[in-house]
RNA sequence: AGAGAGAUGGCAGAGUGGUCGAUUGCGGCGGUCUUGAAAACCGUUGACUGUUAAAGGUCCGGGGGUUCGAAUCCCUCUCUCUCUGCCA
């Protein structure tokens, strides 16, 4: 949630960033917070003055009936009894307006960094920076949907029988390369500096609150009903919310943490002949790095999270391109995306397989997630960020599509200490 | 799952209706002393809101209630601990 003080002083520049985002009435919206929030206050103050009235008046009475002064005290209860009724008032009043105030600022997503490019659909990302070829395969290449049949390491067939569509089991080197994969991404990760956590998977209301899957974005997440709980759709729920209701010492900034989890999205309304085999699923796993930063280091942060990315790509030998998501594919919640995509060959096309953003102060205003200032002793928001390192099942996809020949599937050289294994055929 | 106890400031731990936002200890920070450090002593040390700054207001697990007044009484939810049961 943004926070209203940012709407007061600095309302250009949020009605800038919120239109970059495609909001509607952006202007109108964030005016319509501002007056609500003044009249909010108005309120309060009106308020305040009658419970510092009643607070003194009570105080009286104690000092009273202490010297024994009963009817002196009887009388002013009753008056201080009368003028209840006028504060219960303005308390409703009161959180009606509070009401009203959030009702207006959590239907407002993240404001988009200057440098969000224009836009609303996937066609008007910026292409930044690209790596490898993005060559063509030879007419026998298969999709891996096949490739999986063929060599018989994933079964989604068994799945459905036992879960449903979009779980699959991995089988002999297909669960050994999932394994391998993890593996080493938990290594890499460790090696870069990230505290290693195996968090809960899954999280109460006020965790998916905390890191804006609700109120809206409930029926994305399974829901354990009888317990309140919900399943994850990645681990940057429960690492964020860790550190829900805290305030870190500045030095201890950035906090780097890195965790392996499985990922669950019902992904309700979003099937089609497009998301095929590994392209999506219902349960996936992904290693995902979260980093809690000083507002301002978040955005050097940011840059070295994407480094971080795309190096992994390059040890794996797979050709990608990073994109800059326009204000129209971002999620509501950041404030500057990057993607990462590898190209398929044998799909022709390019699969996202990490995101890595910042959220600056939006989740952290939710999660009441501050440092104190050395200097001033004044509490502030911290930045968070997170990026997946990374989505296994398109990586997989694009391993096993990149590196096939006609008898096998080749194992890039850095796994291969995790796999046991060089070929998969 | 059953029975009982409990939830207070970074931690420990007082406080059962009237200056209690909260005694005290530890820790933290500042200072005195010291060549330096330790010890000792003195001071300081929660968050949110509000204001130019103040004043003021709110917060003692969450929510609701009683009362002129609640950390303190009542209801409810959640969680923790101990014992019993069960079990990776």
């Amino acid at each position: 949630m943004l926070q209203i003080q940012s709407l007061r002083d600095e309302t250009d520049r949020i009605i800038k960033g919120l239109e970059k985002k495609n909001v509607a009435n952006a202007a109108e919206q964030v005016q319509n917070a501002i007056r609500i929030d003044s009249e909010r206050r108005e309120i309060q103050q009106s308020l305040n003055r009658i419970q510092e009235e009643l607070n003194r008046l009570s105080g009286n009475i104690g000092g009273l009936m202490k010297e024994g002064k009963k009817e002196e005290a009887e009388a002013l209860r009753q008056k201080v009894a009368g003028m209840k009724v006028e504060m219960k008032e303005l308390e409703e009043k009161s959180s009606a307006s509070e009401e009203a105030l959030y009702q207006a600022m959590v239907v407002l997503p993240n404001v988009a960094h200057d440098s969000v490019p224009k836009g609303k659909t996937p066609e008007e990302n910026e292409v930044v920076e690209s790596w490898g070829e993005a060559k063509d395969m030879a007419d026998w290449a298969l999709p891996h949907w096949d490739l999986i049949t063929k060599y018989d390491i994933i079964d989604f067939e068994n799945g459905n029988k036992v879960t449903g569509a979009g779980f699959p089991f991995y089988k002999g080197k297909g669960a050994k390369l999932q394994r391998a994969l993890i593996n080493f991404f938990l290594d890499e990760a460790d090696k870069a500096g990230y505290f290693e956590m195996q968090p809960p998977i899954l999280i109460n209301k006020d965790s998916g609150y905390g890191t804006g899957q609700l109120p809206d974005k409930d029926g994305q997440m399974y829901h354990a009903q009888d317990d309140g709980l919900f399943l994850i759709p990645t681990a940057e729920v429960p690492i964020t919310n860790y550190f829900r209701d805290t305030i870190i010492k500045e030095s201890e900034l950035p906090k780097m943490c890195v965790g392996y989890t499985p990922c669950f999205r019902r992904e309700a309304g979003s099937w089609g002949a497009h998301v095929r085999g590994l392209n999506r699923l219902h349960q996936f796993d992904k290693v995902e790095i979260v980093q809690i930063a000083h507002p301002d280091q978040s955005y050097a942060i940011l840059e070295t999270m994407r480094k971080y990315v795309q190096g992994l790509l390059e040890k794996l030998e797979l050709p990608y391109r990073v994109l800059r998501l326009c204000g129209g594919d971002m999620s509501v919640t950041s404030a500057l995306t990057y993607d990462m995509e590898v190209y398929s060959a044998a799909q022709k096309r390019w699969l996202e397989v990490s995101s890595v953003s910042n959220f600056e102060t939006y989740q952290a205003n939710r999660l009441k997630l501050r440092a104190k200032s050395e200097e001033t002793k004044k509490t502030y928001l911290l930045h968070t960020l997170n990026g997946s390192a990374l989505a296994l099942p398109r990586i997989v996809a694009a391993l096993l599509e990149n590196n096939q020949t006609e008898t096998g599937i080749k194992i890039p050289a850095v796994l291969q200490k995790y796999t046991g294994f060089d070929t998969i055929g």
